[in-house]
DNA sequence: GTAATTTCCGAACATTAGTGCGGATGTAAC
DNA sequence: GTTACATCCGCACTAATGTTCGGAAATTAC
């Protein structure tokens, strides 16, 4: 491999700091104004010398047509882990009424805030999506208030989990430790202070459940 | 938020995909014949739309200028939602000896599990660290057995804060609240059957702090 | 030293690519 | 129906952008 000169080292780097904050690679006028080139004509020159050492490949005739070969995970960034964005649906107190995802537009959730987490912890990211906690109402269960809860969309949870279960007869839907006991579903509120309470089992239904918690401590 | 009409959709979803191929974003005639569109304003009128609910952002007059917001870590796409990965240390239980990061093999994490974390929470990523905690000695801090504690390099702590403190005479390392107070320094475990303790302040040096708490409920 | 090679310059040049505008079309409300 | 509004069309216009080319300057080989 040929070694880079250096005005060729000083275009890579610019190049990648360019994607780095926009997202899209430079034209060759950008490289000449950040590199202090005096011509577009030596920009391509060097372009093609990078193509030519393997540095980044080029498309011919398309504008910002540049792609980094050897590409380096950023800063501090590790390339390949994958994550996954959940989306920040709102927050949640003892007893509030609970957001939910609306069904039908599950898609247009682009506008929300975006929580994203590794993919590894968290598996397909398949309906997912986070709550902030208002309060100290879930205190016992190590919830406290600024924390953020990820949910899963499920009807299926094992006794003891926490999960937002909603009481038909009530169309009400809270975050409640879950205990199916037979024809009687039990839920405990994560609040010593507050009682459990026992429904028919036809009369609940999970909705998600409680997969993780997230506390920021700045 | 307004639902995105079907074009939209197919335009979003062509951007996509046309990044993940070529590293870089779409031009207004590539969406125009990638969509089946028949007219360049139409795809321009599209994307303000897309931009107006937040799905992207757009460079104006700039070719490719565009970014796709709620960008999913794409397999190898440079784009997305930055994630830092720390190194998983150890675990970390009261009183117990306390992993600390090697200065000099620092770089030979490689190995570690890692955990990643999104950037907007975390900054840079510089120094962080991940422990796994044994037992319930941290209960009152609200941090129980099984969860990661996210650890920051530093030496200064705000007071109450939680941290990796060194006492120097003991040249021990252990997790605890962080009161300065004066020429002497009191360090309070985070459970409440253990008592403060404090110490001259020359004695103590703050190794790390806590910056966030991870709890995975399968 | 000369010659060969690489790199650089500057200024056109030719596409590529984003934008604007008048009018057509569709859609929902009244 | 009419009105209002969002969307689409086609076309032209202009700015952005990659490329070419003759020659100068720097570098390397001999």
């Amino acid at each position: 491999m040929k070694k880079l000169s250096e005005r060729q080292q000083l275009i890579l780097s610019f190049i990648e700091e360019f994607i780095e904050e926009h997202d899209y690679p430079p034209t060759v006028r950008d490289i000449q104004s950040g590199c202090g080139i005096s011509s577009t004509s030596v920009v391509s020159y060097n372009l093609d010398r990078l193509k030519d050492s393997g540095a980044l490949t080029r498309d011919s005739e398309v504008s910002r047509g540049l792609k980094l070969a050897g590409q380096k995970g950023g800063l501090s960034g590790f390339a390949g882990i994958d994550t996954v964005a959940v989306p920040l649906l709102g927050t949640i107190a003892a007893g509030s009424p609970f957001p939910m995802p609306e069904n039908d537009t599950w898609s247009d959730l682009t506008g929300q805030e975006l929580i994203d987490l590794p993919q590894a912890i968290v598996g397909s990211g398949e309906g997912l999506y986070a709550l902030k906690v208002r309060g100290d109402s879930m205190i016992d269960a190590l919830i406290s208030d600024g924390d953020l809860v990820i949910m899963e969309q499920t009807s299926t949870v094992r006794n003891g989990q926490m999960a937002a279960v909603r009481i038909k007869s009530d169309n009400s839907t809270t975050l409640k430790h879950y205990y199916a006991e037979g024809p009687r579903t039990r839920l405990e509120p994560a609040n010593s202070q507050m009682e459990a309470m026992t429904f028919s089992s036809d009369d609940v239904e999970v909705v998600s459940r409680v997969i993780g918690v997230w506390r920021y401590l700045g």
